[in-house]
DNA sequence: ATGGATTGTTGACACTGTCAACATTTTTCT
DNA sequence: AGAAAAATGTTGACAGTGTCAACAATCCAT
């Protein structure tokens, strides 16, 4: 396939690919000025086509945001996922590093991250594709902390699913109070927060290595 | 001092306590309809007073947010602190009586308790008295952690503002994405948050008894 | 090529936060 | 007590935004 003009020709009346474009723009306008900044009628004249256009490609707000959540579970699971791989090539503990990549991945995305967690786009049940893809990011890490259990680098006897939630409740309590400044001043360039998570996942852990 | 009466009698001119009465109906709308369904003419006609009335009283809607979010942490440091209280007279565990009164809160105050956390209102730096006043319920957890220290029960090798932050996080994880439904279906009703969050709590205590 | 489906536009409306100007009541000062 | 000032409440108006209805242009399958 070949590249797609991103602009819309002057004068044309269709945009080559506005469903794209407006995707594209939102995550742009998301993360350069916050969700709350978001709307449609200057997403709209942004990509020179009017302020209702989008209502050919997305029932309505909410839905444009569901879709920038999901493009974000995408990314967020290719992330943890490869996080993962990588530790365990380099003998690293890979729930740690995938806590680190977590705290990272919510740190340089920080309005998008919100967009995902924060319920700006309403009712998850509206967006099965949507639930589909944050499915499939936890299950990265329900997958590791299974196959941990099963190499006995922590210990089997608790349920798997429980575990997960308490780990996820962790970094994502750590991302979220972290970014609204509860956890100390910090830019998000410094690794303070990424420091926190591998703290809290060393203590976890060491407490999942004794008896129950 | 007397009695106040609540409703603005007919006919007169100014309301007894508008101010109270605006912060009372914007928690009873907030809890009865959620956070985004407030807006300031429903609120002023709920109390028979036109629409403007309430910048007499708020620089504008964010402050009223925050008054009520202030009034959330009052009441929130309440319950933590009577928690703690409760289990050393019981001579249960108090950062797991803790936890467990934490969820409950959040359970009990959902869009309460997202007022509180999810910068409906704005920039923290605009309320000083907020700060404050969250610094407070904080407090309660920071100095439990310190009382476990110095009678060993936790180690004291730990940076205990660190430790606060770690089981901070973890306790509002399991709260924010507990209520958003992602920890499994749940009413709220059954006691599973608060059960998951004493798991959490008995994880993170025996790792911190261990060794570093 | 032609008729229906798809995609985009314009006009309009409702909802909501907020300001300015004015009215009424309460408090303060002499 | 009376007047001035402060506090409190009201009405009218406006801007920003999401959304719908009706219409227009384009694309596509037969």
């Amino acid at each position: 396939m070949a590249v797609k003009i991103q602009r819309k020709p002057k004068g044309a009346y269709h945009h080559p690919d506005l469903e794209h474009a407006l995707v594209d723009a939102a995550i742009r306008t998301i993360h350069e000025q916050g969700v709350n900044a978001l709307n449609l009628r200057a997403i709209g004249s942004q990509l020179g086509v009017s302020r209702t256009a989008i209502y050919r490609h997305f029932d309505d707000k909410s839905a444009l945001l569901a879709r920038v959540a999901l493009e974000g579970f995408r990314i967020f699971r290719l992330a943890l996922r490869s996080a993962v791989d990588e530790a365990r090539k380099r003998g690293a503990d890979p729930l740690e590093e995938m806590g680190s990549a977590y705290i990272e991945f919510a740190l340089a995305n920080q309005s998008h991250y919100k967009t995902m967690f924060s319920g700006a786009f309403g009712s998850w049940d509206r967006y099965p594709d949507l639930i589909t893809e944050a499915d499939g990011a936890f299950d990265v890490l329900l997958s590791t902390i299974r196959e941990e259990q099963g190499t006995s680098r922590i210990a089997a006897s608790h349920d798997p699913m429980r575990l997960a939630h308490i780990i996820w409740a962790g970094v994502h309590g750590i991302a979220t109070l972290g970014m609204a400044g509860h956890l100390g001043p910090h830019d998000g360039t410094d690794g303070q927060l990424e420091e926190l998570s591998r703290l809290h996942s060393r203590i976890l852990l060491s407490g999942l290595r004794s008896r129950s």
